[in-house]
DNA sequence: TCGGCATGGTTGGCATTGCCAACCATGCCG
DNA sequence: CGGCATGGTTGGCAATGCCAACCATGCCGA
């Protein structure tokens, strides 16, 4: 068992840790792992159909649907493009944003057991590794 | 931005990146992540119906019909507990076993890339970190 | 000993997720 | 203007996951 193997191990089980408390938190507000995604990317901006199918490694169809979904909810609203009449852009509305934002800040309360034992220092040292782990080749 | 919330995002990124990478691995495998887990689980040690799903944290219905699946592929096999009659074990076939091995050592090369630019003693100090946030309180 | 409760699984019904193939509409260009 | 490419939607399908209902087995206590 090499360290690569070991730092491995441990990278799978910390992912399905996190990922039980994210589908857990969010199941509490009826969203599964891949609409919470899908709220937290537009958060910040809005985007296409195909865009976030691609961000998130799904089917444009897959993502028609989520999007159909949310936006019967009145989480998202789909609004036509100006300068390319074929694309759909989405967005959130204020429900869905503020649905966003409880959502993370619940994610954030929920995720504190698992970065409580660790001090300052090692915060540092664990972001600056898992920023490493992150950037892409 | 707290420290705190700088490693949250990172491990949350890092549970989408990590999670995308082994359900394409397993994707090719006609295997679903739950799936995955539940012959990772079954590698080293047999383990009854009701165990599987709490440790997946899912219903028992699910879990089997999970086991449903994978015994019509071969993959697994119910077997009578001697002990409680109630009771059913579920264990690998050597065909599940073998497939296991081999997603995994695929999901191991997959992940390389990301491991890759640590050196030892970073793999060493990931390795840690992630214990740590790992232990259970 | 037996009647009731608890435990372990399965089944049926349902919504969601996700894929693929087919399709429509729009845009681009020779 | 006639094709070809691009962006989305639709329909059909299988898998995942939940819940409620059910059956079988085990465990007691009266």
């Amino acid at each position: 068992m090499t360290a690569t193997d070991d730092v491995m191990d441990a990278l799978v089980r910390t992912t399905f840790e996190v990922a039980g408390v994210l589908t857990r938190i969010g199941g509490e507000h009826d969203l599964s792992l891949t609409q919470l995604r899908v709220l937290g990317i537009l958060r910040d901006r809005r985007a296409r159909v195909t865009e976030l199918a691609a961000y998130l490694g799904l089917d444009k169809s897959t993502m028609s649907g989520l999007v159909d979904r949310a936006e019967r909810r009145g989480l998202l609203t789909r609004g036509k493009n100006p300068d390319d009449g074929r694309v759909v852009d989405v967005y959130t509305t204020p429900a869905g944003l503020e649905l966003a934002q409880r959502v993370e800040d619940e994610a954030r309360r929920a995720l504190t057991p698992m970065t409580g034992r660790l001090d300052a220092e090692q915060l540092d040292q664990l972001a600056k590794l898992l920023e490493l782990v992150l950037t892409r080749p």
